[in-house]
DNA sequence: TCAAAAGTGTTGACGGTACACCCATGT
DNA sequence: ACATGGGTGTACCGTCAACACTTTTGA
């Protein structure tokens, strides 16, 4: 017997800041009282590790994500100086503009912090770890999955989403054949919309989940990037 | 509070039947006792959940796979009907000739099937999904990780590394193509020996994973079909 | 000598990188 | 007018699928 914990990483993004967050809280108890950890918690009898790290996410800090994925169970017998605590972790995607400030909830400690952040103290428990593996997945996940969509709000700029890659696999991407890939892939619905930007009104997009959901059931797997 | 287990999904390779085939447990007790199932049984308090999942894999069935990795994590609240259980699923991969028959062990009644079987009778549990899972990650993963030598033995044909990835990935692949392919990636050793195969003898091979190491660490990533 | 697998060569189509180039807008 | 990002065109180059071909063996 033992006890099973779900915890999240949260990654955020900024379009105007053009940067890639994590959530994180600051403990206010033992151990690693005053140390970020990741948000997370005890799953319950009745309900999925799922539903547990949904739940979990929103009772701290107010965040349903657009995307939730299991990543990896960390369970070595150490792990918590508690007892025996199984954690499995979870990965999620949010667009950071629309959480911020994260609203009066349970745990109103919950911030964004940029991931460098992360290296320059330590984190509670192994959440380090479970951190770099996230960002791992992440970034290579999003060479095949439409996961940047999930970083941005409904409507975004193909110059928005590109700097989504950008950050996230940490390389300059050529403006134009990003472009020309991402459009090829037909994932993306013209709004009609234009967004003035300073310059020349960039074409607003919505991502095409039906489109999406079609050709990745009829066996196609693509490559965004 | 929640029993954790670890279940193996161990798939098994034979070079003279071109077969893959996956180990299975005759459940001798209730509950779903007589179907079969995935070999697997509950983390202790002291040991890691991977150590956990070696143990009950050898404890069971003899085998010490060459490879083995955390698949997902399951944890529906009505998964197994005697109470609340969380299973750490695992695949792992073993040459199947060095293996058969399973010797004499805790429980001799486990044995090798071949895939297509599992899908023309019950599983205990929810242990279909997981090999449905397991077989789709092996799927996926062979396409950019030497996945294929461990279901070999230690040294091998090109002709018959190249059936290991027809088999798995089911389709037909150009026998030359195939070859300079495998060979650009310089992932394998000649070991100067040749085998008769009945015609032309074929040059025999080592997988070479010092050199892999090498080539991964510096961030190179490969693509073996 | 023939069949079959081992292994090599070649060609043509395709796709992507790198870059030059227009377009539309605010200042 | 011009700077800047939005957006389009294109030419070169590498890669790979397809398939012909040679080699080596056992029968």
């Amino acid at each position: 017997m033992a006890t099973v914990a779900a915890d999240i990483v949260v990654f955020g993004y900024s379009p105007e800041e053009v940067t890639l967050r994590v959530l994180m809280i600051h403990r206010k108890v033992p151990p690693f009282k005053g140390s970020l950890a990741l948000p997370g918690g005890v799953v319950e009898n009745d309900e999925s590790i799922e539903a547990a790290a949904l739940r979990e996410l929103e009772e701290e800090t107010g965040i349903k994500p657009d995307f939730l994925e299991q990543l990896y169970t960390f369970g070595e017998p150490d792990r918590d100086p508690r007892g025996r605590v199984i954690s499995v972790a979870h990965y999620a995607l949010v667009s950071v503009e629309r959480f911020t400030p994260v609203a009066g909830t349970d745990a109103a400690d919950a911030d964004w912090y940029p991931i460098e952040d992360m290296y320059t103290q330590p984190l509670a428990f192994d959440h380090l770890k479970i951190l770099e593996m996230a960002l791992d997945r992440l970034r290579g996940k999003i060479l095949y999955a439409p996961l940047g969509f999930d970083l941005l709000p409904k409507q975004f700029t193909i110059t928005e989403l590109r700097q989504v890659y950008g950050t996230v696999l940490n390389e300059d991407l050529d403006p134009g054949n990003f472009r020309r890939r991402i459009l090829k892939s037909k994932l993306l619905k013209p709004t009609g919309e234009k967004r003035a930007t300073g310059y020349k009104p960039a074409c607003l997009y919505e991502f095409d989940e039906a489109r999406y959901e079609k050709l990745s059931k009829s066996g196609w797997n693509i490559e965004l990037v």
